[in-house]
DNA sequence: CTTCTAACA
DNA sequence: TGTTAGGA
């Protein structure tokens, strides 16, 4: 058994993780809704979360704290891993990622998220990250 | 008792 | 996002 096994391996259930993120079970479901996360289903439809959808619930939840919205948060999230699956051909992503490494981009959401706005750009803050990849 | 979906005096 | 209804 590898270490992808265990981290993808659906162990806990929302109640669980309601408590190891201190999301609300409305919040963890809304961004199931919205791609964010995946987490297996039991039998009876109930959820079961891995390591791995704790983490990005986690990553979601700092991202939440620093005023980005959702929509800001699907492109920063589908960039630092891909998924064809979705809203991004593997074109774009090949192409976002060679023109931002995650340094720039760090840098680029340093700069908006944190000044940006006091200057008239509250473009992160408004989910409007397509300047980002003109 | 916990979780699920859908919906909003 | 919260909250609630109604069911599993």
């Amino acid at each position: 058994m590898n270490d992808d096994t265990r981290r993808t391996m659906p162990l806990f259930s929302i109640g669980i993780v309601k408590s190891l993120t201190e999301l609300s079970a409305r919040q963890i479901r809304y961004y199931e809704e919205h791609h964010l996360i995946h987490p297996a289903r039991t039998e009876g439809n109930r959820r079961l979360f891995s390591f791995n959808d704790v983490e990005r619930l986690l990553e979601i939840k700092s991202l939440i704290e620093k005023g980005i919205n959702l929509a800001g948060i699907k492109q920063v999230m589908e960039l630092q891993h891909p998924e064809p699956e979705e809203s991004f051909t593997a074109e774009e992503i090949q192409e976002a990622q060679e023109e931002l490494s995650e340094k720039d981009l760090r840098k680029m959401l340093k700069n908006e998220i944190f000044q940006g706005h006091r200057h008239g750009k509250s473009s992160l803050r408004q989910g409007e990250l397509s300047r980002f990849f003109h």
